[in-house]
RNA sequence: CGGGCUAUGGCGCAGUCUGGUAGCGCGUCCGUCUGGGGGACGGAAGGUCGUAGGUUCAAGUCCUGCUAGCCCGACCA
């Protein structure tokens, strides 16, 4: 993309209505336009990394197995009285009529709805297990919404749901969806730690919370610090294998990690001095096995080897992936601004010409375009007659991990700048070079 | 929902106390000079002062209602 050609409406100064940093740098960054409290725009740039955080989370779901498919925002309020939430969910429920006057409202989670698709259309235990997810806008009326995208009344959720014909065929299903969550979040360039957490409304015994350590996350977290050196990394693992994704599960919850919902000091106490941490952090998913709850409430049963009808059991997965820019933004950022992982990025890399109108720098600029874009990359070319600042001070904002600047002098010598903006450290080198460099970085990512 | 605060050009703010017909910085547009970390000079556009009503010769300013947004708390992915 040529900056000259897109929608990237910057401000130097931070809009009052935002307090907390990924708030105040979306805003800066032109990522989102607050529409009304907890409901934003999505502006290109923002718009690029939401669906680029899609993208992971479909592969990855995708990967275990899991199967896509789209449920509507607005619900019909019958789905709701019978599973008893339609009263229980209170004032958080956005309520609506239609021009007949039947209750409808704006779905907060699709427990009911997936349950109604899976009775109407699944009889016996052959089909199990199963599971299906979708990525769909929902809506909390919170009382008080705030730190822009991180809690919305309106915000984008991946919420999957499986369905399997016992106990222990679940929890293979709940053990899976951890493996998948930490790849998921490993991939984003975020460590998220499971917590073992409280089931709230939606209910359940077993649930774990997926935190991301940051001053402004909402949750107190308690933790042995061993944890944080755990990685999933790249190692394979079949999705099939009860044995191995148990094994993740055990590896990634077997020390002490719990929000304040449920931490219980005594055993706290038990961890070695040196390694008990309290931190605070932003909850960007959720597993939960909830058995026969809205099964049984809603008539999804299924027929099993014996020849009876029982009710599936079932959990629910949940991953915020609007709230995922503001986390991994308070994660990963400085003074000057936003700094992408490699993961995410809007723009793989950003090309900056320090004289705009000079041939020589025009063409080599055109030509690390081209050259990038040939290696399936993504750069944005800043193309404006700006002067040097202006260029990297939008740089720097937008946080592009890496920049490849071009001017007179350099070319003088046959050599671009390729800048890390994690680091901050440049170096020199032949055009050609520094597109091999950047194509060699995304190699392992895209 | 309790407590606090705010609303004036695209963004950030002053002007309100003491009523007299709206101003500054940034941004935007045009021109010239510039050119390796938000440059300089000259010109220009852009505002029913959140909204409804009241007081007054006169309201951005005083009074009342309403709406929207922000912060702290309780609540929440």
């Amino acid at each position: 993309m040529r900056l000259s050609r897109y929608f990237l409406p910057v401000l130097k100064e931070t809009p009052s209505e935002a307090s907390i940093v990924s708030h105040r740098l979306m805003l800066r960054a032109g990522m989102i336009k607050q529409e009304q409290a907890g409901i934003y725009s999505w502006l290109p740039l923002g718009f690029k990394v939401l669906q680029r955080l899609q993208q992971i989370v479909h592969e990855e779901q995708q990967r275990a197995g899991h199967i896509p498919l789209l449920m509507p925002t607005l619900q019909p309020a019958e789905l709701w009285k019978e599973s008893g939430r339609y009263d229980a969910y209170g004032a958080e429920m956005l309520r609506i009529k239609d021009r007949h006057d039947r209750d409808m409202l704006y779905g907060p989670t699709n427990e009911e709805m997936i349950t109604d698709i899976f009775r109407q259309n699944i009889a016996s235990y052959r089909d199990l297990p199963l599971t299906l997810y979708h990525i769909q806008w929902k809506f909390r009326d919170e009382i008080r919404p705030r730190f822009g995208v991180m809690r919305g009344r309106e915000f984008l959720m991946k919420d999957g749901y499986n369905f399997d014909i016992d106990m222990d065929a679940a929890l293979h299903a709940y053990n899976r969806h951890l493996v998948t969550y930490l790849r998921t979040y490993e991939r984003m360039g975020l460590q998220a730690i499971p917590m073992r957490a409280d089931g709230g409304p939606i209910g359940g015994d077993y649930t774990h919370e997926f935190l991301v350590l940051a001053d402004t996350g909402e949750s107190e977290v308690f933790y042995d610090s061993e944890i944080t050196d755990l990685k999933f990394g790249d190692r394979e693992i079949d999705f099939d294998s009860v044995d191995e994704c148990r094994a993740v599960l055990e590896e990634f919850t077997s020390r002490y990690a719990r929000t304040d919902e449920t931490h219980d000091e005594a055993l706290f106490n038990e961890i070695p001095e040196e390694r008990r941490r309290t931190a605070r952090g932003i909850e960007v998913g959720q597993i939960f096995y909830f058995g026969t709850k809205y099964s049984e409430a809603m008539g999804a049963t299924v027929q099993n080897a014996a020849g009876e009808n029982v009710p599936v059991h079932m959990g629910s997965h949940g991953i915020g992936v609007s709230r995922l820019l503001g986390a991994i933004i308070e994660a990963s950022h400085d003074d000057k601004g936003i700094i992408w992982p490699e993961g995410v990025t809007p723009f793989h890399a950003g090309i900056v010409n320090l004289r705009q109108g000079d041939a020589e720098a025009d063409a080599a600029c055109e030509g690390l375009y081209k050259a990038l874009r040939a290696k399936g990359l993504d750069p944005l070319y800043d193309d404006r007659d700006e002067r040097a600042g202006a260029k990297f001070a939008t740089m720097d904002l937008i946080g592009l991990p890496w920049r490849i600047t071009v001017g007179p002098r350099g070319l003088k010598n046959g050599v671009v700048e390729l800048t890390s903006r994690k680091t901050g450290e440049s170096t020199e080198m032949a055009p050609e070079a520094a597109v091999e460099e950047i194509a060699k970085i995304y190699a392992g990512v895209l």
